[in-house]
DNA sequence: GCAAATCATTCAGACTCTGAACGATTCACC
DNA sequence: GGTGAATCGTTCAGAGTCTGAATGATTTGC
């Protein structure tokens, strides 16, 4: 609904919103190798490969292997990367603010506190990663 | 959110959220022609056939030359099609019921006046064709 | 040490949807 | 009335997204 709108924005940086919510996962270190990722996420290993590859590639995160597991690529956030999550985020909350234009003060908050109370029911982060 | 889980109950009577939406679309009268419904649903005309192709085979529509305009097919619904838009209805009312158990009666009450103010305020049907 | 399990990666393919053609029909206009 | 442009449905090729099986590298259990 609102999503559609997001989609639209962040495409503008390079991103998929898939790809913002591989960035948030990071941020909220949720996870670090990308099997991990996979799974908190609820998508293919595989599909972690290329988001993966595409976030490295604008310098967004950094691929390490484990020292101690030389199978896992530990995947972190750079300076960049929270540069552009930052940005993503003002756009979500812009994007949900003209959603949400006509409502009032009151009724918005009501809102958001409903569907967060859903999303934390469903196990997902109560964040904005709703939009993975 | 719920959506997939409606999805995944829809499947078991051989269609998709898309045949309910277009199904949705026919009930309410809100076009006729493939066309009209292809505007009204936000998608390609190409896709109505397929959908159209689909629901005839099931038996849930039928297709009509109109004669005054043999340019235009007449999609209406059968009586087969008004059984399975019934059951797609309390299917998608169970869905939502089950997501949103653990909020009390007012506060699920409140929430769906909300969320059908957003969509009247997008220009979305207010029934449960936001399922598309 | 060696077999089995684990992680990342590649690749083929399923699925959904779109946009450009094309045939049939209707409309505008002279 | 007749002709060219527009409209409707349809087909088809192709883009985009995602999955699942196979592979190679590494680790773990025994």
């Amino acid at each position: 609904m609102a999503s559609d709108l997001f989609a639209a924005r962040v495409e503008a940086h390079g991103l998929k919103p898939k790809h913002v919510g591989l960035m948030v996962v990071l941020e909220t270190g949720r996870a670090s190798s990308q099997l991990e990722i996979a799974r908190v996420m609820g998508v293919a290993p595989s599909l972690v490969v290329a988001l993966a590859d595409h976030l490295e590639k604008l310098g967004a995160i950094q691929r390490v292997r484990d020292p101690a597991d030389r199978r896992r690529q530990v995947l972190t956030l750079t300076e960049r990367g929270r540069e552009l999550l930052a940005t993503c985020a003002e756009l979500a909350e812009s994007a949900d603010a003209e959603f949400a234009a006509d409502l009032t003060v009151t009724e918005s908050v009501v809102l958001t506190r409903l569907l967060d109370r859903l999303a934390a029911r469903q196990g997902l982060p109560t964040a904005p990663a709703d939009r993975l």
